[in-house]
RNA sequence: UGGACUAUGGUGUAAUGGCAGCACAACAGGUUUUGGUUCUGUUUGUCCAAGUUCGAAUCUUGGUAGUCCAACCA
């Protein structure tokens, strides 16, 4: 092997291995050379970090091959659909830093569709069904089990072209008739045993309003949707793997009714699919999370604890931390349970590298210099951030009375302790070392709990000054003047479930009690995973709105909350930072 | 008990018949005005069994375990 041939094969190393089968087919030229993708969510909802990881592939891979994705808004079903998930998809898509060719709506095919539809019937391979739903479910048979035809199987075709308009009338009642493909009732693979192509709904759509009453399935909307804009590669997630027989049969058949018979191989859409995110302590389904909102456990489809791009999103999560998960993870074929972990590790892995650093005492306690002179204000000099000098210092103003943290003060802390107790030294960022004296060191209140910590500073000490290059033993501790601090809400969160797997756990409650919706999540719901705290926080950072990314030292990654306002701000905690023990 | 898919350290992932590597986690140490960052080092893995082969994580067969499929949802 040549060196060449080397590293062409440690090129290769890092391809998943969808972006290897668009390599191969792109140096074959597969449909003429071309790469469109699309992405395809179902406005029902709002996006979440699953979704995230599907918008990382179709876009990710049309960029990085000189294709295009186009969105296109997968709104077949009127009935659980609305234009207010539209922009809140639009919103998610280009915050997390991707472009779309077009938008598009499945419902734009709607005509073509019906059609084809009329094609297959005149065809003979479609029939309309009269039966009830319940009917045909039995038909269908099981999976060990075939099924058997329908009694309106070999009806006429003009019958059923009749009874086809009557569907789309408006006046036929839903689910008196439905619109079936004829394929094989003993079909091994489910979806080959009839599947249904429309269905009567009777509902206007918001947008083709009330021209439709009979509506196309997905499994009839989709090969058809991704064939008619150009599509070759339909990326997707594994749970559609058994549809893609039926995916390729209805390209084949469109291709036909258009009278693209050359080339069939290769100029055609195609499926492929990759693993879904699955995320432990992280419960995604849609229809779960709309339970959790409407019972009140969190506010809304952008509270920071709910999964969703939004709440990841106002939790203070930046896109591109997110977009280092997703590539961390990687894609294959392997049903995996993803560590959330993995997440956190990623968002201060970028975090780190921007955040802000401001001090903020969020469980604070009084401490005095006796030492320092009563009403003198010194402005201090911090820094912005040292992973990045060009971000520049700001000032924090000292006086005698600080707050800390309680947890830095211990009164018998030991040796592993290096933080401020009895007769201990410690540093305080930017400012100077002080010591406890040996007793009189603190004022307790009538239960105990220390009230006031004193401690004498070294003047010799401040950070700048010759006399700061001392090394002592203790720590370098966090504060804030107490009369130049401003008092914020401190929003803590935790993970929402106490189990790793939420999804299986409801579903394991739901079948032992016979219980629905929140009664069967709560006894996995973490009863703790909100903390709202009052800290304070030094004045430079409160001032500063525009400040996105902040790091309270020591602490870990907040932002500003859009509940914040300048009287009353309010932060939240992204993640902590990592702790050594 | 029908079909499809999958199995590599604790977690995720790489290997395309030829030295099992990487990230996160964990642990130990150095640096540090954040018990952060950073740097150095360490521990831990091919589901099981047989076969093919000079050589198997990779191919074959048989087990085992898991996921998906029986919505007029997508």
């Amino acid at each position: 092997m040549t060196e060449m041939n080397t590293n062409e094969s440690v090129e290769k190393k890092s391809l998943n291995f969808i972006e290897q089968i668009i390599e191969k087919d792109l140096a074959e030229g597969k449909n003429g050379g071309r790469l469109q993708t699309r992405f395809p969510p179902e406005p029902n909802g709002y996006l979440h970090i699953g979704h995230a990881k599907a918008i990382a592939m179709d876009f990710g891979v049309a960029a990085k091959y000189g294709g295009v994705c186009n969105l296109r808004m997968d709104d077949t079903n009127p009935q659980k659909e609305d234009m207010e998930y539209v922009e809140a998809i639009k919103r998610d898509i280009q915050w997390l830093g991707f472009k779309w060719g077009k938008i598009l709506y499945a419902s734009d095919y709607f005509q073509d569709l019906w059609d084809f539809a009329v094609w297959c019937i005149k065809q003979g391979r479609a029939y309309v069904d009269e039966q009830t739903s319940e009917e045909i479910a039995k038909q269908k048979g099981t999976p060990t089990q075939a099924g058997t035809n329908s009694p309106y199987r070999d009806r006429p075709v003009e019958e059923s072209l009749r009874l086809f308009e009557e569907m789309n009338s408006g006046h036929m009642e839903p689910g008196k008739a439905i619109l079936r493909a004829k394929i094989d009732m003993a079909s091994p693979n489910m979806h080959f045993r009839d599947p249904i192509m429309y269905r009567v709904l009777n509902m206007p759509h918001w947008r083709t309003g009330n021209k439709w009453n009979a509506y196309p399935m997905y499994d009839f909307t989709h090969g058809q949707s991704d064939y008619l804009e150009g599509v070759t590669h339909s990326i997707c997630t594994l749970e559609f793997v058994p549809h893609r027989e039926l995916y390729d049969l209805f390209v084949t058949w469109i291709k036909e009714w258009k009278g693209e018979t050359d080339n069939i191989e290769d100029n055609r859409p195609r499926q492929y699919e990759f693993n879904k995110l699955n995320l432990n302590y992280t419960l995604m389904s849609k229809r779960n999370l709309l339970v959790l909102t409407k019972e009140g456990v969190t506010k809304g489809w952008d509270d920071p604890r709910m999964p969703t791009i939004c709440g990841i999103r106002r939790r203070g999560y930046s896109p591109e931390s997110i977009l280092k998960f997703i590539d961390s993870i990687g894609y294959t074929t392997f049903d995996a349970l993803n560590d959330i972990k993995l997440l956190e590790a990623a968002a201060r892995a970028d975090l780190n590298s921007r955040a802000q650093r401001v001090s903020a005492v969020i469980n604070p306690v009084k401490l005095i210099i006796t030492n320092y002179p009563e009403g003198q204000v010194e402005n201090l000099t911090a820094i912005n951030n040292p992973e990045n000098e060009a971000d520049g210092t700001h000032t924090i103003a000292f006086s005698r009375e600080l707050w800390i943290e309680r947890e830095d003060f211990m009164e018998d802390g030991g040796k592993k302790f290096q933080r401020l107790g009895p007769g201990k030294e410690v540093r305080l960022k930017n400012a100077y070392i002080i010591k406890c004296p040996e007793t009189d060191y603190c004022k307790k209140d009538a239960d105990g709990n220390i009230v006031e910590i004193y401690a004498e500073y070294d003047p010799e000490t401040r950070s700048g000054m010759p006399g700061a290059d001392r090394k002592i033993k203790g720590k370098t501790l966090h504060w804030v003047s107490a009369e130049h601090c401003v008092e914020a809400e401190v929003r803590m969160y935790e993970n929402l479930w106490t189990c790793e797997n939420p999804r299986d756990a409801i579903k394991q409650y739901e079948d032992e009690h016979g219980t629905r919706g929140i009664e069967s999540m709560r006894p996995f719901l973490n009863p703790d995973s909100l903390h709202i705290q009052k800290g304070y926080v030094e004045e430079w950072a409160a001032q500063q709105p525009a400040l996105t990314y902040l790091q309270f030292q020591r602490i870990g990654y907040f932002n500003v909350d859009p509940d914040s306002t300048p009287e009353h701000p309010v932060f939240n905690k992204t993640v902590g930072l990592k702790e050594k023990k």
